[in-house]
DNA sequence: CTGAAAGCGCTTACAG
DNA sequence: CTGAAAGCGCTTACAG
């Protein structure tokens, strides 16, 4: 590979000038004739120059480089924001890299971030996250974590508002005549000393659209559900079980079944509408069903799901555009907080309700 | 930051005593007493220095930064094999940096790869490769194609071998009783210039394999669809409509519909059990489908779709290897071609022929 | 306006 | 066995 000295010594001028001309500096005490700045940018596109970005890293201190650390990268909502970062990233001229982590490799990933002088460090991890954010401190990276669901102790956050896309869906399940609408919620506080997580937030976005528009939700109207979306017992029949049970209780309900049911993710609806058609019930027909997040194959479902749309993308990006902003200003590690809204489409399997 | 300097003048050695001891480099001119060995360690932790892997780089001249280089990485089967790379690169002590291209940035992203001075380049893009190739042998930087489907003019490449696959899934149809199978394959070619893609090889796989069970393929039992599966018109009905079309050649054939339907993807899959639904049929009941990808929510589908397993994970893991095998060596830019097998995985979408 | 010089944090022959 | 020195490719005050 060329250098710059290699320029300088063809051009016949010192290093420094090649480095000014080639980073297009000018200013104050930087002035150097179009003659020679002309010479310098010819032989360097003449000679195949490509600057070494790593020297260039070392010298100046600064680098442009911003990693992502994310625990379960196969899940598309996940990937999908990795994807929103990345886009971003590049659309700001800077580059990404992913380490993903598992709880036995979560503290190399992190020694990878600052051996490789990180400009920035996006966090999508399950888990405890207090080794990043001592590591990252004490190496002057700054940290946002995105999608993180619930509450996080330091560093900025971003995280989805679900609340649009449930109004939106409670809203056209009540113009399409729903009344009785139940919800299919996550279960999986029960097993973390019932610690929240986004299911339970979804539930609670539920329960207080349905009390505006003056709707009731009897006992037993929100059932749980434990599946497992990802890893290796996704999508066996007997880890599709809970969810199973979670709508037959919903169908068998005394007061009869609701006639829509709302459910805190895509697979959990999914699972809904096939359970349904084994009940003999038709969807949309006999009842309705509405998914949360908007998985990619959604559209493929028969019927085409209808559901929240949750901003997987714009998250990423959000948090990338974060990261940016804090690069070059002095290092505030004083955390905040970033919504991104929802929304709603509305598919194939949701229609008016039987009368 | 503490650098080797910091941890020299503290423990009063010299910046290469601290160089070899902390890379753990013995050998022939190298024998640092262990007493000073271990004050040098101590000294290090103590001062919780993190190594520069950028200056190392710089200094060495080597780098165990691996690019990819992707045109869809929203596309599931595309970034399950960048998953791939990134968990090998892991493992062999490698960092993954994506970059996305289309076709106004490639040439950007491929400047970016030399400048960040990368170890290798893994490349799945959509379209011309010529630029790539040309940098990289330029930069002297390995580069391996992957899952590009069909042949590639340079380069190493790893590619999926859909042949045991498909011969599983003719075997487990038949096996089932079904005799008339039809085939929806790739209609891409027409608006190709008639350029083979992975429809058509798998087209060819399943002829062969109804050749080889003595099964007959009558004339328009291989129809052809055009859908697209990501970007901006994905899953809408206009969208589908040739999906749909398709389907319906088969199911309104004048020798009477086959009782099973092998699909060049899932997506249409997906959509043939639709319109199958729509027609009155009853998938396994009536008709048998097999899709073909293994799309991660595929599982949750109704009924849960039996279909080819894609190696797509592999695929990068040994992409991965490939680059990780060349680098060091002195670059030999000879060409090789790794298949990695797909397999094949029965849901509920087929059943027994119908008698 | 330009060049000589010191510096970034590391590696790596090479004397002694 | 260890240290002084040159080097990697760049940046950046600072003289002149």
């Amino acid at each position: 590979m060329i250098t710059m000295t290699d320029i300088a010594t063809k051009a016949g001028v010192s290093r420094s000038a090649v480095s000014h001309v080639l980073n297009d500096r000018h200013g104050e005490n930087i002035r150097i004739p179009d003659a020679t700045r002309q010479r310098i940018l010819e032989t360097a596109t003449e000679m195949g120059y490509r600057p070494n970005e790593l020297a260039r890293s070392v010298a100046s201190g600064k680098t442009r480089m911003i990693g992502y650390l994310v625990s379960e990268p196969n899940y598309e909502p996940y990937w999908n924001t990795i994807l929103g970062a990345l886009a971003e990233a590049e659309e700001l001229g800077f580059t990404l890299k992913v380490l993903s982590v598992t709880g036995q490799t979560l503290a190399e990933r992190v020694r990878q971030c600052v051996e490789l002088r990180l400009g920035g460090i996006i966090v999508r991890v399950i888990g405890d996250k207090s080794l990043i954010f001592k590591e990252a401190n004490g190496a002057q990276i700054p940290v946002v974590t995105v999608d993180e669901g619930v509450e996080q102790p330091f560093g900025s956050s971003v995280v989805a508002d679900d609340a649009p896309g449930c109004q939106a869906a409670i809203e056209h399940l009540v113009q399409l005549g729903h009344s009785r609408i139940g919800f299919i919620s996550s279960g999986f506080p029960q097993f973390n000393e019932g610690k929240k997580d986004i299911g339970s937030i979804r539930e609670e976005l539920f329960r207080s659209e349905m009390q505006r528009h003056g709707l009731e939700v009897p006992e037993g109207y929100v059932t749980r559900e434990t599946m497992a979306v990802f890893g290796p017992h996704a999508g066996t029949e007997e880890n599709m079980q809970s969810a199973r049970d979670a709508t037959l209780a919903l169908l068998e309900h005394s007061y009869g079944h609701p006639t829509a049911i709302f459910c805190w993710r895509d697979e959990t609806a999914m699972c809904v509408i096939r359970v349904c058609r084994q009940a003999g019930l038709s969807v949309p027909g006999d009842i309705s069903v509405v998914g949360f997040s908007d998985l990619s194959t959604v559209r493929f479902f028969d019927p085409p799901l209808s559901t929240v749309k949750s901003p997987w993308e714009e998250l990423g990006r959000t948090a990338m555009r974060q990261i940016a902003q804090r690069i070059g200003k002095e290092f505030t590690p004083e955390p905040t907080t970033h919504l991104v809204g929802s929304g709603f489409v509305a598919r194939k399997s949701t229609g008016p309700a039987p009368v």
